[in-house]
DNA sequence: GGCAAAAAATAACATAGGTTATTGATGGTG
DNA sequence: CACCATCAATAACCTATGTTATTTTTTGCC
């Protein structure tokens, strides 16, 4: 089953109707790419808007030197910024982490939304402002937490996100990144994470093997990185009338 | 000057139409606030969209032992995130640094947008855009920049902010942020904020004195935070056709 | 125009995390 | 099934930035 549809659905409710417009925009226009490709970069034109329907991938950002960030992570059910097109270039990079299959959505699919699908247009802002918000916790991780903090509290934010796109196994989840991904996205060396990432599994908190992370007590890896999953408003609008039907 | 209006026209051509509805807009429901006040605090039901008129504040979260981060400033012309109130509480608190003049816009203002401003409605996704962009950029800022480099690249974005809005002179702006506030941005130590700017000053990048900014030589503080404007996406829409008129 | 509070500056010392290098484990592929 | 490449682990050493404390300067205010 579609990721997106499953992740809009936590927030609102969607019409048979809603959910066909949504299976068919991600069946129209599939590419799919190798692990470790540039779907497009720093500079370039954007076209569409992507929407992840397999695999891993981010966002980075890259220095004159080389030194690279890792700004964000795209997941299943995942899109990119609506109305990019709007803007001339590209101002970061996005490449794949693991064989990743993504749709294009061209501009007319958002016209379409806008004018006919106000359920889906309301879940498409409340992604656009999760994603926001996603961003502004990465910023307080990186000025804030101590490594072992910053470690936790992105797994956690991984975790998290997994599951609400129904991409989890009790306490388990498929993980690809490799410790030289960490490094870039937690701004950390690599030896730095390597040390961390012990500290963690001999806190017993983490299971971290080949590509598969399991989480033991979720509870726990969260208090370790001061993880709070306010800022990923995974509550459904208007949930306080669904109470009363 | 409305300084919203002035930085849209840097992106869109708006009518005197759109001027009139925007400048009615920011002058309904104004309110006042003193320096170092909360306008709203994380948990909060955010109600409406706040546009600064006037004044620095910024939007702040805090860890449970006190840690505070500051991730973004608004300066006059800046809106928070459209839309947020589709969210049942905020995800971080925004407070004053200087003594600010905000305009609360009420959801019924975006619906009017939408419905018969294209335009205004167009330069509104432009500043959304810009806005995670700048995110994305503080992320890059915190996780790779060194201190010096960081702090000259926060320096450089303000600059060019406000000057996007109309609100430097030359080579100066004004500049009510204590060491504190620049600590609480950067993620850097108060003491190590003081280091970097005695250093910024050495090599005669800024002249920074009470609240007052001077920029000598924009290019080379520019070159010292590896600071490129893209991200700030300063072009205006179709500049291209523009060539042609 | 003098006083209290905030902000900035300076100093001495401490440490989290970075760097470079080497080795060991895994895994994809011809 | 053997080889090369990538990834993970470990070790020794280094440095950018943090911490705590004190002093000086600036600012706002009665």
């Amino acid at each position: 089953m579609n990721p997106l549809i499953r992740k809009l659905e936590q927030f609102v409710r969607l019409s048979p109707g809603d959910r066909t417009v949504l299976t068919r925009a991600a069946a129209e226009r599939v590419r799919k790419f190798a692990p470790r490709f540039d779907i497009s970069r720093e500079g370039d034109s954007p076209k569409d808007v992507h929407l992840i329907l397999s695999g891993w991938a981010c966002r980075y950002k890259q220095l004159e030197d080389g030194r690279r960030q890792i700004v964000s992570f795209f997941l299943p059910g995942d899109m990119c910024d609506l109305n990019v097109f709007i803007l001339k270039e590209m101002d970061h990079s996005i490449g794949t982490i693991s064989e990743v299959t993504i749709a294009d959505l061209p501009r007319e699919f958002f016209d379409e939304i806008g004018a006919g699908y106000p359920r889906i247009a309301t879940a498409l802002w409340w992604e656009t402002l999760v994603n926001a918000a996603i961003q502004r916790e990465w910023t307080m991780n990186l000025g804030q937490r101590t490594a072992s903090e910053r470690m936790a509290h992105l797994l956690c934010e991984i975790f998290f996100r997994l599951r609400l796109a129904g991409l989890t196994e009790d306490h388990s989840c498929e993980f690809p990144l490799t410790q030289a991904d960490l490094a870039e996205a937690t701004g950390l060396s690599k030896v730095h994470v390597n040390r961390t990432l012990q500290e963690l599994r001999a806190a017993k908190l983490i299971v971290l093997k080949g590509k598969a992370l399991m989480v033991p007590d979720l509870e726990r890896l969260m208090d370790a990185g001061l993880f709070n999953a306010n800022y990923l408003h995974m509550d459904r609008e208007g949930s306080q009338l669904d109470a009363n039907e």
